[in-house]
DNA sequence: ATTTATGCAAATCGTTTGCAAACCT
DNA sequence: AGGTTTGCAAACGATTTGCATAAAT
C-alpha cells in the first residue's frame, strides 16, 4: 500500500500538510488526510476516478473541492496529461522528490520518474537562459517521456 | 498574420499536408486548409475557441473533426496544457521546427520556444536510458516551462 | 454556537456523435 | 450518382456549484 515510504514519513508528510493547509486557513479533515494517504501511497499520479475508488464513501465533488484545497495550500499539483481526465500527485515541495512522468501514448498510464542529476543541472542552467531571454520568470518545468509502456509494445 | 512564414513556406506547407492526408485517404478541404493556415499564422499553441473565432463560419464540431483527421495524418499535435480546453498546433514532421512550451501560471498564454541544441542533445540521450531502464520505448519528449510572463510580473 | 466540510443533485463546459443537407470528383 | 464533409442539435463525460446536513473548533 505504500511506494518506499515509511511510516515516520507518512506521519512527517501530514504533519507538513497540516502546516501548509493551516497557513491557508484551512482545516485538515479526515477526508484530506485520506485523499493525501491515498496519493502517498502509490508512484504515479491519480485521476479523480482513481482516488473515489481508493477513498470509500468519498463523494466525486467532496474529491474535486479537497484536491483544490490542497492544490491552493501547494500541497497538491495538477498534472496534465493528453488524457482527457486531470490527474493529481503530491507536490514536490512536500515528497522532497523532483521526478518527471513516463506517459503511454497507448494505454494511457503515467508512471514517475528520478532524472539523472546530470541532466537536471543542465536543463535549469538551459531554460533559466530561454525564460529570461523572453522576459519570463521561470518557477517549474516538465520534462515528460511519451512512448509505449512495456505492456503496450507488440 | 504570419509568423516570419513566407508565402512559398505556406505553400509548401499545403503540398507536405496534403500528400499526407492523401496518404490517409482524406482530402484537403478548405475548411481544412483554413485551420491549417489559422495554425501557421501563430506561434503559440491555439485552443479551438481560437481557431473557431479565426476562421469564420467554422462549427465547433468541424474544427474538432478536422482536427482529429489532420492529427491522424500526421499534420497537427493535440498539446496537453494545464488548462482545461485542449490546444493544437502544426506537428514537427510538417514545421521541421523542434520546440517546446512556455506556460504563465497566471493568464494561461502559451508561447513556443526553441531549446539550444546542446539541451536537446544531452536530453536525447539522458531519457533514452530512463526509458529504456523500465521496458518504455520513447517517442517523444515535452520540456515545458512554467512560471510568469511578461505582463504578469507585477 | 458558529464556522467549515460533505454528499447529493442540478448546472456547466468542453468535446463527441447522429443525421440531413451541401460539396467534391 | 456516390462517397465525403459540414453545420446543427442532441448526447456525453469531466468538473463545478447550490443547498441542506454533518462535522469540527
Amino acid at each position: 500500500m505504500t511506494a518506499g515510504v515509511t511510516d515516520e514519513d507518512r506521519a512527517d508528510l501530514h504533519v507538513e500538510i497540516g502546516h501548509r493547509l493551516a497557513e491557508s486557513g484551512q482545516r485538515y479533515s479526515a477526508v484530506r488526510r485520506q485523499l493525501v494517504d491515498a496519493l502517498a501511497g502509490v508512484d504515479r499520479p491519480q485521476s479523480v476516478a482513481d482516488l473515489v475508488a481508493a477513498v470509500p464513501e468519498l463523494a466525486v465533488s467532496s474529491a474535486y473541492r479537497n484536491l483544490g484545497v490542497l492544490a491552493d495550500a501547494g500541497a497538491v499539483t495538477r498534472v496534465a496529461t493528453d488524457d482527457d481526465a486531470a490527474r493529481f500527485e503530491l507536490a514536490e515541495a512536500v515528497t522532497e522528490r523532483h521526478h518527471h512522468h513516463m506517459v503511454c501514448t497507448q494505454c494511457g498510464l503515467v508512471l514517475d520518474y528520478d532524472p539523472p542529476a546530470a541532466l537536471e543541472a543542465q536543463l535549469a542552467e538551459g531554460l533559466d537562459r530561454v525564460a529570461r531571454a523572453s522576459g519570463f520568470v521561470p518557477e517549474s518545468h516538465r520534462l515528460d517521456l511519451f512512448g509505449h509502456c512495456a505492456g503496450c509494445v507488440d
